[in-house]
DNA sequence: AGTCTCCATGTGATTGTATAACATTACACC
DNA sequence: GGTGTAATGTTATACAATCACATGGAGACT
């Protein structure tokens, strides 16, 4: 119920909650993603590699409409669908996830497994990592079967405090 | 957005998708709502007991536009703060969930429980199940823990078929 | 070559979801 | 009564998502 910012902005590169490198990651996700969509026959166009581009350049989850000003930015088409669709692409085809929590997108960190992702979400910085939480969905699948109902999807999402934000509080 | 075509009465119980009498269930969850604010001194007005109400009609998830429009019928304030007040004291104080992949709301099924719960959705129905999943919740708390991440609050949504809908589909 | 089709993109408009900001009223308490 | 706080009313707007339809380009095919 409580929204944060207005706009989720940056400051540096961080993934899931330690630095690292940021220019080799960005590029590796990239040359991941090319691959993947030449294995699959999918088509990798201007519009949504800019699009996993942006979600890249920093590891936050970003609203639609900021995506969308990124994209006029750089000269491609500045409606509402234009950012919903590349995100719809990205989404389907696991380059990126959607956080429901947030009704934001947020680049994939996993691109080479195939899996159901949990995030954890800092409410303070807005920084969201990704977890490969085969235990919770476990949990749940369990659950399911108990009462005969069939999971197509999951949504697992925590919010908090992450450890860099909680030592600042410390201090 | 959500659907309304079905139809209203029984469909889902307080665990699973067991059938259930729903007039008992919905008085006997307004008289715990009730007891619940007497107890912690809170102010169960009657735009909130009215939302409850609303909510607790049936058991499917309202976006808060259908709920504004329902009180606006009942003769309550009209502007969106209004049906966004209510739900959020209703939410807060564990009377209500929120269900984010829908961006809509629904009463607590387990007003007793303090409890961290978890959603079962059926796309073709609508019909929203809650869950009581301890396990799950222990396996994104041991994901969090490994990395210092404090959580506050957690979100675990299945989205998928449920058993009634099921059965029709194979008839 | 041509042209056909499919898919992606561009654009304008609209609907749905949620909050900001501020005025006013109801209530508890001294 | 007066004062402080919580709740409500109201206007306006920001943000999220989709519809509908027009355009254009890449690949397949003859």
């Amino acid at each position: 119920m409580t929204r944060k910012s207005k706009k989720l902005n940056v400051e540096n590169g961080s993934l899931g909650f330690a630095q690292h490198d940021h220019g080799t990651c960005m590029s590796d996700a990239l040359t991941a993603a090319d691959a993947r969509c030449a294995a699959d026959g999918l088509r990798f166009t201007p519009v949504r590699r800019k699009v996993l581009e942006i979600l890249l350049q920093d590891h936050r989850a970003l609203g639609a409409y900021t995506i969308l000003d990124r994209l006029r930015e750089d000269g491609f088409g500045s409606q509402p669908p234009v950012a919903y669709r590349a995100l719809d692409f990205l989404v389907t085809n696991g380059l990126a996830h959607k956080i429901e929590r947030l009704n934001a997108f947020i680049a994939c960190a996993h691109t080479n497994h195939s899996h159901t992702p949990a995030f954890m979400i800092c409410r303070l910085c807005n920084v969201v990592a990704e977890a490969l939480s085969s235990t919770a969905r476990s949990a749940l699948l369990d659950a399911a079967r108990a009462t005969g109902f069939r999971i197509e999807r999951t949504v697992v999402e925590a919010e908090g405090i992450c450890p860099s934000c909680s030592d600042k509080a410390d201090a």
